[in-house]
Parts: structure tokens; sequence; C-alpha cells
DNA sequence: AATGCGGTTCGGCAATACCGAACGAGGAGC
DNA sequence: GCTCCTCGTTCGGTATTGCCGAACCGCATT
């Protein structure tokens, strides 16, 4: 089973003192969960934590003992490595499911991820950006390690771009000068007029394609899903490789995923109704 | 669609100024994470938080800004409550993911999924106790609210029983004195002879049921799969409302959850072969 | 208008979180 | 075998820093 990684422009936090009024010791101990987490599969050792935090090691030991006694981290038994806790993958859980999107969505993305063979993803309306909250893979077929809880590139993904054809023209353009226009691949827009003209055909067309914008050999396909306000909370994308069996059915698989957001679409109406 | 809710016993941590060698500052913030994590679903107040955590508005105030700059919590824009941040989600799904365990199980939990209609969870062997990890939900039947990250109660959950089976009597015993035996339902293991003797037919049959031993009306199965050296990484469980349809076919469905360990054990030795 | 509640800012005090030195243990290298 | 280096851990001293309380502002309620 092969397996494609895809890798996302990552914050990569550097928390340190910006400004007063925050707590410094809070904001270096959250530093350090993330090169935990960033670090390798084997673990990361005290003394490589406090070089890479420039700390003195009794005090990154008393950050990490902290940490542990809550779960965030976790130390192994041969050797005092640290891992990731347990506690990231349960608040990661519970965060993420608590949204009320996502228990709607989960039955419904995992339909269409069988149905396309796609890795399918939902991602809920961020200010104009796709933020990604829940995954289905699809079962046996190539698997992409597509991340949860960051940010896509707004110009280069089907969610982004589903999301965006939702806005005004101007708030487009406000969003995109606010972010730029990232070059990915040759695919890439570079244009914000290139942009706009694909806009255009989303609109027409109710889903957003990405053939290879964001990663070589890598389509999407989104669509954006509402609430009953008419307002866009988000949207779902499929991801897959681009194989030319699948690029002449683009048409069929995009009906799918237009599909499955009028499907979330339309629970999250009747959702609406029968609560507040 | 019904949606049940299964609560676990958690440890909602208290880790205040337990002993010292501890960052009290970092204790108190990842606690203050607790309570927005654990906070109704449209957010927690400031004042609400102060007062759960006994502190002062202005030191609380500074520790949420703290968080919400590492993105562990967020300030949703209309009236200054906090939601659990997507760092969490992203954190969660690192944690998870990057276990190697989780990457194989995907797809046979969504397999199994499909073919039995009940919800899947794969948990990894945490000192003979069940740890899960991920899971795979049916699509369109009734999905429970399972926890990840979170250690299930050993002597009433399938999984639990599946790991504990794989022990020598005396570790069972050693660590059932430690954990207990809490009644859940009628049904729950009261004595450790009871246990034991449910822990001989698993052994026999090669996977564990739970007959409403943890939740009334909710059934599971659940087995052990192992690596290259024959040691017991973790199980695979399914679970589902106790129907009367499913009855008749325990046996059937037992050996689906079965087969599926067995799948995750071949690839895991596999793995362990083209590797190190 | 008055009262209460929630969020925010600011200055001062004392707790406390950081550091550095010191120690034991394990491994590599000569 | 010995040394040397690295790593994890412990322990006080010191000054940094995180906490508090008071005050202020805005808003809704009475």
């Amino acid at each position: 089973m092969r397996v494609l990684r895809i890798i996302r422009t990552m914050s990569m936090g550097e928390y340190m003192p910006d400004t007063s009024d925050r707590v410094a010791s809070v904001a270096r101990a959250l530093n350090l969960v993330e090169r935990v987490v960033q670090g390798p599969s084997d673990g990361t050792s005290l003394s490589e934590l406090a070089r890479a935090m420039e700390l003195s090691k009794s005090s990154t030991l008393a950050l990490l003992r902290t940490l542990a006694d809550a779960g965030y981290v976790r130390a192994r038994d041969p050797g005092p490595r640290y891992f990731p806790g347990m506690a990231l993958v349960r608040l990661g859980d519970l965060s993420g499911s608590t949204q009320p999107i996502d228990e709607i969505a989960q039955s419904y993305i995992h339909q269409l991820s069988q149905e396309t063979g796609m890795t399918i993803r939902v991602a809920i309306n961020d200010g104009g950006r796709a933020m990604f909250l829940s995954r289905a893979d699809a079962p046996g077929a190539i698997r992409f390690h597509t991340m949860l809880g960051v940010r896509e590139l707004t110009h280069v993904s089907s969610a982004g771009k589903a999301i965006l054809a939702q806005l005004g023209n101007d708030e487009i353009a406000k969003i995109i000068e606010e972010d730029g226009l990232e070059v990915r691949t040759k695919k890439t827009h570079k244009t914000l007029a290139s942009l706009m003209k694909d806009i255009e055909d989303i609109r027409e067309r109710k889903y957003a394609i990405d053939d290879e914008e964001d990663v070589d050999g890598v389509f999407c396909l989104g669509a954006a899903f509402f609430d009953h306000t008419g307002e866009c909370v988000g949207a779902v994308s499929a991801t897959g490789i681009k194989s030319s069996a699948r690029e002449k059915r683009v048409a069929f698989y995009g009906g799918l995923v237009l599909k499955c957001a009028e499907s979330i679409t339309r629970e999250l109406r009747g959702k609406s109704r029968e609560r507040r």
C-alpha cells in the first residue's frame, strides 16, 4: 500500500515574548508540546528539547513533568524519551466532534469516500478560508496524509475555492491581497484575474476543481454547504490521484461531491429547524 | 438519525500543587483547556472559567490569551466566549496518526465498519489496559459517541478483555486488584472468578464479547492483534446496539472482527520485516 | 438613573519559575 | 581498564514573573 505525503505550510508556532500580559511559561510549555509532536516517531530526548527551546535542562524537565501529568506528553518505558500523549488525541477528538457540523457530516463523507474511492475532508468557513475539521479515508485505496486543524491555502484547494466562490468579488480580492498567491505548482493561479475566471466557472457548475494546482499529480473536487440562513458554513472536498480513468468522469465525481454537500446543507437546515 | 451518548469515566484533571518541581501556571493553563473543551458547545465566558478555576479574572485572561495565541482556545466573533481551538484538533490528528498502528489499522477498520454496520475502534495495549486511538463509524447507522484517547474500563469492554486474555492469570489478577471491578450494569462481572471464566472462553474462541456489561442495550466484540514478537500490541472492537437479528449471528460477526485483527497482525509483521 | 455583571487595564508585591552547579550513570573511544 | 563525553536528575538561591485587587468601561436589566 503506497502512502502519499502532502506537507502543508505550517505555522509551527513561535509564541515567545511578543508582548507582555501573556504567561511566558505557558507559552514555553505549549511550544514544547509542539516540538514533541513534530518530533521523530521514536521520541525526543530531554536534552534535544532543552537545546531546541534554548532553555536549561532543569526548567525543561519541570515543564515536561507538568505536561506528562496532564497526559499531553508521555515518557515511554525504555529510555526516557518523550512522545505525544493521549490527552492530545482525546482533546482533539472532543474538540473536533463537538462542532455540530462534524457530527452531521460524518456519515455523508463516509459514503462519499466509498463512492469515489477518494479521501474526503470537511472544512469549515473560517472568515473566507477553509479550515479542515475531519476526514474519511477511502478503504484500500491510496491514502493521503492530509492534516486536520490546519488552514489550507485558499487559492489552490478545492474547498478553499468553493468557499471563496460564495463571497462577493470585492471580499475575494481582499482575502487574496492579505494572503497572497503562493505558487505551488505550474498550474497554480498566478494572478487574481486567472483565479476570478476560475471562480466564475465554480459558481456556474456549483463545485470547484483543483487540477494539480496544489500538488503535482493530485486533484481535488470541492463543494460548499450552507445553513438555514443561506450562509456558507463550510465545504466538503475529495482528494485523489489524477488518473486518466477518473479524468474522463470528472463531471460524474463532481456531481457526487455536490450531492454530498447538498445533503449536508439539507440536514443542517433540518437541525436548525428542530432546535433553538 | 438517533445518536447514543456513551459517557466514560474521565479523569477530568486536577493537576494542582500535588508536589513541587512542577510548573504551576502551566498546570493551571492545561486545566483551563480541559474546562473549555468540556464546556458547553456555545462557549464558556471568562468569568465562568475564572470562577471554576478559583482564579482572578485578570490571571485567567492572561492564561486564555496565551492559549489563544497558540490556537488551543478560540474566542469567536460575537461576544468574547471561548471555544476549543483548532490547534487541538491539529495536534490530536498528528498525535494519533503518528502511531504506526493507526496507519495500518485504518483501512481494515473501515472495511469492518462496512461489513458489520457497527462502530469500530482500535485500542493499543497500554500496560494491559485498552487505550483507544482511532475510530471508524458505520455510515448511515446509529452512531455512538465513543471517545478517543481515553482508557476504557478493562473488565467491561471487549477490547479490554481481549487484551487481558493475552496476559498471564497472575497479571490479570494484579491489574484487576489495582483497578477494581466497577459495576456498570446488571451484567457486569462482579467477581474475579466470573471474569476469569469469561477470559477462558475468550482464549478459546479468540474474540471477546461484551454483552451489555458496560452499557444496557449495547454489545461489543473485540479481538487482539500482535506484532512480530508475538506481543499483543492492541485490539480492535466493534460496538453496536443489541438487536435480536444480530444476536443470532454473533459468531459470524465475531469471526469478522477476528479476521480484521488477524489482518492487522499480518500487516504489522510485514511492516516490521521490511523496516528496521 | 441606578444597579449588577462581564471584560479589560494597570501597578505592586511576593511567590515561583528559571538557572547553574553538582552528581550518578551509561557508552564510546582510545 | 581508563577516561571523556553526554544524558538525566537533584537542589538551593535569586530575580523574574505571574497573580491579585482595585479601578474603569460598556452593556443590559430593574
